[in-house]
DNA sequence: ATTTAGCACTCAAAACAAGAGAGTGCTAAC
DNA sequence: GTTAGCACTCTCTTGTTTTGAGTGCTAAAT
């Protein structure tokens, strides 16, 4: 329903203002190359473009600034074949010797995508639902206190210091973990707290006695929220943007990130595949004015994380996208390297 | 060289402007109960303050600001015995149902910091230097991978995942491990790279063959800076001081607190005790105008942390100040009680 | 039937002006 | 030594003017 004429001077809008910030009036816009019209005549059809809702002004008599429902359209057709950002090889460089270390290829990943658009990127880690028991070790440090180790079939490796129970023997110690072995190999993350509660525990009571108390302490190492984490790239990098000029917009939006469960939900409710969310197409207030793009990345296929990119409204969404698209299909190679094989 | 009359001015000046971050004038001052003197009076000793260079003025008209040198005389002399702040029991109640989570303890201490000042606080961890190794294994996850994961006599758990070098057998990898205990219990974590390249490598050139280039992971996994770790808590915290309403200010600020490494440095070089460091009296530039309070924790007698807190040179130093002395007893305690044991 | 030139009009932002208010320094009286 | 009084200074607020970029509309040109 938009002219090809149209088309092209939303487009130039949005280029121009996404690279200046600075509303853009009819006479600049005569003067650019692919625009060979007079002022009075893009005015005209900047008149309509605003009556059709996909431009704004700031006041009755200033320049157009490209709306919400401007960018939405600009996202969803304007944006030209996304310029192959030919994998950055940020993630291959640190997997190429041999060593996986996971929290190592999320902070660099989410580092580097923050450097390169100078916006916020948050990168949601993997939920470790699915994960199974692999080894359970306790290694005890003193008579009074041990170190128990988890290691699942991924190679994650959870643990946790305490004291041991007084009076317990080592000889206990390791009937202990023989059956906490025995019957946790193999067994979900999730399901770990039912199983201890429904198999371990009648078993512990019936080989050892009087050790009821100590079982709080491996209720508390596997009931340990395996929460998922957060990974800030940038935090400073979106004060550059002259939208964040304004001291309360500063203060709200830090606020937000520290408010990590809240981030959390914002980030885990993604589907497969990029998304934009544009100014009010985001639930949370604080981000109200700013744009969204989550991209999830797979691991073995079925858990998921997501990168996550916030900056302002006014975003570069070509370079962003495809920059997302690169480096999530990166971080979904690296890691299903890494989990194929893992049964 | 002070009159006591001086001083008590002096005195409700700082406690005035530390609680209005407003300039005040000796109109104002004589109101105040504890200065029955006229305000002509008090311009006389104000002018004589500002002489003396305990004070300065904001503008020729302007009411008295306390000068960095009022508040390093403040922070000497002026200040009460700092009423007790009895423990806050933060800590206490985290270790005393036995478990002991490191991480934990110093984030939530970090927390607890700055939401009872409204400054930043940063916590350095450990340097794990004299820690040595307890234990090392290294569990196949499949054929390709394995997870190698050290822990040390204080319950320190490391772990790095890593793909296997081709043809490894489940017996070589056996005597590996054998010979890294072997050889490496008890060496503190500063000495292994060296001990590695000294003793181990001969041996396993010696009794494996042709595994020369696993080596490498060997070396990663322990050269692995065992970098001290950075515990940050509230950085919006202290967007709420409006010494703070300055967008320059901020992102100073925030891009300094990225630059974690300048962070370790200023935080180190932290003799025993608390230090208060006011304003120019810092190194760094970004903070010039700020004040870091930081106070060391003591982890077994000999290996340290630091605690700090950044806040504007108009500082609450009289409850900061016993605030850091009770948390950074607190975290003492509970590592001695942690670490006392460990040989 | 488009496109363009011309012109009156609008509004934000910058520049300027006038007052008010808080505070000082100094002098002279207490 | 202390205080009252007063002239003076400087910021901050408020209001006014000017400027300039940009619009909308009408009428002419293509």
């Amino acid at each position: 329903m938009l002219t090809d004429r149209q088309l092209i001077i939303l487009q130039v809008i949005i280029d121009d203002f996404i690279d200046s910030a600075k509303p853009i009036g009819s006479r600049a816009l005569s003067k650019k190359d692919n625009l060979p019209y007079s002022a009075a005549t893009i005015r005209n059809e900047m008149a309509d473009l605003e009556e059709l809702g996909f431009l704004e002004k700031t006041h009755t008599s200033s320049g157009r600034v490209p709306s919400e429902k401007g960018y939405r359209y600009y996202v969803d057709h304007l944006i030209g074949p996304e310029r192959n950002h030919h994998g950055l090889g940020i993630i291959e460089s640190l997997t190429n010797n041999g060593i996986f270390e996971f929290e190592q290829i999320v902070q660099t990943a989410a580092e580097a995508l923050s450097q390169l658009t100078n916006y916020t990127s948050i990168i949601l880690g993997p939920e470790m639902f699915e994960a199974t028991v692999k080894q359970i070790q306790v290694l005890a440090l003193s008579n009074q206190s041990a170190v128990a180790i988890l290691v699942t079939n991924t190679g994650h490796v959870e643990h946790r210091s305490f004291t041991l129970p007084k009076g317990i023997s080592s000889s206990d110690l390791e009937k202990l973990v023989n059956i906490l072995n025995d019957r946790l190999h193999g067994v979900p993350l999730f399901k770990l707290p039912e199983v201890i509660q429904n198999e371990v525990t009648s078993l512990m009571v019936k080989y050892m006695n009087g050790l009821d108390s100590s079982l709080n302490w491996i209720r508390a190492l596997f009931t340990h929220e395996h929460a998922v984490k957060l990974y800030f790239g940038g935090k400073a990098n979106i004060l550059m943007q002259p939208e964040f000029n304004d001291v309360d917009r500063i203060r709200s939006f830090y606020s937000l990130m520290e408010r990590e469960d809240e981030i959390v939900d914002l980030l885990k409710n993604t589907n497969q595949g990029i998304k934009v969310s544009i100014g009010h197409e985001n639930e949370v207030d604080e981000i109200k004015d700013l744009s969204l793009i989550t991209a999830s990345y797979h691991i073995g296929g079925g858990q998921l994380g997501t990168i996550a990119l916030i900056g302002p409204t006014r975003m570069e969404y070509k370079k962003v996208l495809s920059l997302m698209q690169s480096i999530s299909k990166e971080m979904t190679g690296a890691m299903d390297k890494w989990y194929r094989d893992k049964s």
